[in-house]
RNA sequence: GGUGAUGUAGCUCAGUCGGUUAGAGCAUCGGAUUCAUAAUCCGGGGGUCGGUGGUUCAAGUCCACUCAUCACCA
């Protein structure tokens, strides 16, 4: 019987590029619809951008362009990036669009009708300067338990304190540099702790993992805080009805995205909203999450539902995160990667999208992408398993039996086995143990290797008297080849198509892993998939350290208020963007503070040799007199501007603890400074007479 | 700090209700093979299942404690 599905992978915010921690989600997720596609269900796929809040605001203003325009333009990059890794969107939207705007309106009238909106007057920081309530994370200060500087308004990265913004000690925007007044301002609340009852039965109904639901008791047990719904104006997102210069926050709006983007694309192909959305609905919606936003949507999003007269979610998918070689993602390290440049690189969307799944089991774990595992495992499997399949057995069809395959085959214990396993695979697929599914697969493609073996086409090639034996072997194969191709289809579907032309068959469903592949003329074979070459994966790397400076990291929502009853998450697709370097950028702050300053090791260096380097065009290579601390090569960019000789002698300044670099001549242990303009010329700084080699800059 | 998870071969991971000698892929070593864009086949080596203690006829699996790592704490 055929399914009606819906399904959503969660809308990444329109404030940042999509990275390899995002492909893990989207990928996950096409792989199950392109699954259910396959097996002839009605599947669709639905997403679109998260355009609201503060972040959105901020960052359009500090570009001097309008936040319709940022997203405007964020949004051609995200349908770029995710059509270029195959995620089959049915349906890309925004929340910034009138059918999102109709439903949340529609939806919050709702929840107001049935007793469930609160409005209350709370305390908040306010900026003087930009005439804006500040957000938690755009508020930075003193820690009021253990005195570390720089910290946010919601806690302490240093001793973990949790506070109020308002307990910071010296709070200082991030956003002007002002210090920021207290200032009253009515707020709207959602009164979940009413939902409890409902909440706690959903939540154990099964359409959470077990992992998620357990997660779910602790959150019953620290109680249930009312909701903030609110923000003050100036805010990029809907007017609330009723109450002019307030504002849905971001969270509220969000998920009703999933819904938005749905009614869009039903009204533009005929189909009938409330059959997918209404109470009564029949049809499956199931929701692919980061397990960070869990909260929002296994507790908020089905109490928003079930009050304002909608279907719940039949499931909550959520997935763990994405580490690079073991480790969180990290743009110093060069991990911190990029959707756009790992295309830049030339590397196959698909290899990523099998490595993932060959990762990903269904669970909340994070799952790991060892760099050097990814090349082994995609060479490996896709190459020398799958494909060489069909490579070493198409040419003997094409030489000998002018591109036809057999009309029948003798044994087909083999094909079988083959065809007695869609059934297991789909299960795994089904139940999103991608990995279990890829692992029988890979088992089934060895099969094919040893019967191959075992047959040795090549040697009844020479026989005149076995040439009806090759063609069955080969036969044989390619049917091996063909299946194997469909159970692989959902994780690789650009590769299956070219696998289509060809065999010469129509695209492959599900249904037709139970028939048999003969007597049909096939195309020449041309090679379907190249190895990953280690120096593209290296390139890489690299680019994504030198792509440092500028751009904010993703971060979803930075705008979490933190007021008494009613904290938010500021949940991000990854955990990593949040912390550490990725915070900073996330308010764009001009300053840094003295702590940052302290980081870098500013040393005075002595020139104690300078020469060219053989073979590269722009580098000198500098061997550098730091006193006490002994010596350093270092690679400067300067030979344009300085003959080396010139240099010898001289005093200049160096970051002293920059991490080493190995570069193709060698290693560089640091990095001279030096100013430059767009008009050509380079100068390298001296200090005046007087400061020794090894002196501190500070 | 609280809560939850994870820890199995050099690497990445399976291991179902406690039940023979703990598995796979990659890597490595030896052999075979040449149809295949060095891709395949056969075989070998490699493990104190983080640690300690317990329950049991039997523990990677259950219990307690402990160490390490990670996440979450609205």
């Amino acid at each position: 019987m055929s399914r009606q599905i819906l399904v959503t992978s969660a809308l990444p915010y329109a404030n940042g590029s999509i990275h390899l921690g995002h492909l893990v989600e989207y990928i996950q997720t096409d792989i199950w619809v392109r699954f259910q596609k396959m097996r002839g269900h009605d599947c669709r796929y639905m997403c679109a951008d998260d355009t609201h809040g503060t972040a959105i605001m901020l960052r359009a203003e500090k570009e001097g362009i309008t936040p319709e325009t940022l997203i405007g333009r964020v949004w051609d990059e995200h349908t770029r990036d995710f059509a270029g890794f195959y995620i089959g969107f049915d349906h890309y939207y925004s929340t910034h669009s009138d059918e999102n705007r109709a439903l949340a309106s529609k939806i919050y009238l709702s929840l107001k009708d049935a007793g469930l909106i609160d409005v209350k007057t709370i305390a908040q920081l306010y900026d003087p300067v930009k005439n804006l309530f500040l957000p938690d994370r755009f508020i930075k200060g003193e820690c009021p338990k253990c005195g570390a500087l720089d910290q946010y308004g919601d806690n302490c990265e240093v001793c973990g304190a949790t506070y109020s913004p308002t307990e910071l000690k010296n709070p200082v925007s991030a956003v002007s540099g002002a210090t920021p007044v207290h200032k009253d301002s009515e707020h709207y609340f959602f009164k979940l702790g009413a939902c409890e009852a409902f909440l706690r039965e959903w939540t154990t109904s099964g359409a959470l993992q077990a992992e998620a639901a357990n997660k779910m008791q602790e959150w019953f047990a620290s109680g249930l805080n009312n909701w903030d719904i609110s923000r003050d104006a100036p805010y990029f997102g809907f007017e609330i009805p009723g109450a002019p210069g307030k504002y849905f926050y971001v969270w509220l709006d969000a998920p009703v995205g999933y819904m938005a983007s749905f009614a869009k694309y039903a009204a533009d192909n005929g189909l009938d909203f409330n059959a997918w959305w209404g109470a009564d609905s029949k049809t499956e919606l199931v929701h692919f999450i980061g397990k960070d936003i869990l909260y929002f949507h296994a507790l908020f999003w089905p109490a928003m539902l079930k009050n304002s007269g909608h279907r719940l979610p039949t499931a909550v998918y959520a997935h763990g995160f994405l580490t690079v070689n073991g480790q969180k993602m990290s743009k110093s390290r060069g991990t911190f990667i990029t959707a756009e440049s790992y295309l830049a690189q030339k590397l196959n969307p698909e290899w990523l999208r099998y490595y993932y799944a060959a990762k990903l089991n269904g669970s909340m774990e994070d799952i790991d992408l060892n760099l050097d595992d990814f090349i082994a495992r995609v060479n490996s499997d896709l190459v020398g398993k799958f494909i060489n399949i069909a490579s070493r057995t198409a040419g003997f069809i094409h030489k000998n039996f002018d591109g036809k395959l057999a009309d029948g085959v003798a044994n087909i214990e083999l094909i079988g086995a083959f065809q007695a396993a869609a059934g297991d695979i789909a299960a795994h697929y089904e139940a999103r143990d991608y990995g279990r599914a890829l692992r029988e697969i890979m088992a089934l493609a060895d099969r094919a290797n040893q019967y191959v073996a075992d047959e040795k086409p090549w040697e009844l090639a020479k026989k005149p008297e076995a040439v009806y034996r090759l063609h069955e072997v080969c036969t044989v194969a390619l049917n091996c080849f063909r299946l194997l191709t469909l159970y692989l289809k959902p994780v690789l579907p650009k590769l299956a198509e070219q696998v289509e032309a060809f065999l010469n068959i129509a695209p492959l469903a599900w249904e037709d892993s139970q028939s048999l592949f003969i007597r049909h003329p096939i195309n020449e074979y041309s090679h379907l998939m190249t190895r990953i070459d280690p120096k593209s994966i290296e390139a890489m790397v690299d680019a994504n350290k030198q792509n440092l400076e500028p751009a904010p990291a993703p971060v979803r929502h930075a705008e979490a208020q933190a007021h008494g009853d009613a904290k938010a998450a500021s949940p991000s697709p990854q955990p990593s963007p949040l912390k550490g370097e990725g915070a900073n950028a996330a308010a764009d702050t001009a300053t840094i503070s003295i702590d940052d300053f302290a980081k870098i090791d500013l040393r005075i260096a002595r020139i104690a040799n300078a020469e060219h380097v053989e073979g590269a065009d722009k580098l000198l290579r500098l061997t550098l007199d730091l006193g006490d601390l002994g010596t350093r090569q270092v690679f400067a960019g300067i030979k344009s501007a300085y003959a080396p000789e010139t240099l010898v002698g001289r005093y200049t300044v160096m970051v002293a603890n920059l991490a080493p670099r190995k570069m193709k001549f060698g290693m560089s242990e640091g990095m001279v400074l030096a100013a430059s303009g767009d008009a050509p010329g380079l100068f390298i700084l001296s200090p005046d007479s007087g400061a020794q080699a090894g002196m501190k800059v500070k």
